[in-house]
DNA sequence: AAAGATTGTTGTTGACGACAACAATTGTTC
DNA sequence: GAACAATTGTTGTCGTCAACAACAATCTTT
């Protein structure tokens, strides 16, 4: 257990304290329960709070070496299919190439991409990972797993697995 | 089915074509199947492009009445819980309260809440909606359900139920 | 009464999605 | 083969959103 989830990011108020910071619940409505009324039955409700969650733990888990998750899938998936180019990264990872850029541009920085020309096309890059990339990535996992340990521990082992079968055709 | 998720908002490029426009598919890399590695394993990747379908979707179903999700919740919350302070509501939903008060300023403007100063505590606001507000939300709250039936039609209903039991205790 | 905490407010920063425009390059069509 | 259309990477803008810092007004605590 531990302090896991607070290092360089957000301000997680452990949990669920809800206490005015000196001891003192809030006793302004009803007895401190507030009804979310049609919310309750709104998957989107659940979907973007678990999102927050799942997103800090990710930074927090990774804060080490600096890698968010839309840079953690951008080198993963170059690693995976070495030579895409830019247009297809962002097609298969649903960002917009312009977005994509930016991102490249920060991980070539860090020597963990390169842009090389494309001699089939001209006006594409052929994206891959340095050798540093390389390692970096395999790093990157074992702290990506451990986050991923994280999540199963929150909602439970079966219930992770069974939020990614049925969310498998968003992927 | 029909053009359901098409009217102010992104551009929903009609699913899975991925045709580069004029009909030839990429032919770049392997067959046009780009492996996601290690992504697929992850919970939050998951989350976050079902996350961003459910928020198109909902913008979209709730285009004609200008209505975003973080709105709807606002809005619900204090119908739920007249009264309650903009910290409270802020707790309750997870944003900041920071961030609250342009969106209170935008509602108050379209005279759907009212901010009235609290006898018991000067610095607070008590939150209600006006009467107008009741009405409007009484039609948002009709199109949202019929955002929530697109959802179930996309994941399925028992899928959809089985999300919210496992992700309720982020509600 | 003085010190500290809370509430609403304003402003800044950075990540992100959407969009528009552009140069370079490729593809298509007549 | 020349004119036109489409694609790729790039730059920039706009609006949303989370995080954070600072402030005045107002409780709360000591």
């Amino acid at each position: 257990m531990s302090n896991r989830a607070a290092r360089t990011a957000p301000k997680i108020p452990a949990a669920s304290g809800k206490r005015t910071a000196n001891g003192k619940a809030r006793a302004l409505e009803a007895d401190g329960e507030i009804g979310l009324d049609g919310l309750l039955g709104h998957a989107g409700y659940a979907v973007r709070r678990f999102q927050i969650w799942i997103f800090q733990d990710f930074v927090c888990t990774l804060a080490a070496v600096d890698i968010k998750p839309t840079q953690y899938s951008v080198l993963t998936v170059i690693g995976a299919n070495p030579g895409l180019s830019q247009m297809a990264v962002a097609q298969r990872l649903g960002i917009e190439r312009a977005r994509l850029v930016h991102l490249l541009d920060s991980l070539e920085d860090r020597k963990l991409v390169r842009r090389v020309r494309s001699r089939t096309d001209r006006r594409s890059h052929a994206l891959h990972l340095t050798a540093r990339g390389e390692a970096s990535l395999r790093q990157f996992k074992l702290l990506a797993a451990e986050h991923e340990r994280h999540v199963a521990e929150k909602i439970g082992s079966e219930n992770r697995e069974q939020l990614l079968r049925i969310l498998s055709s968003f992927t």
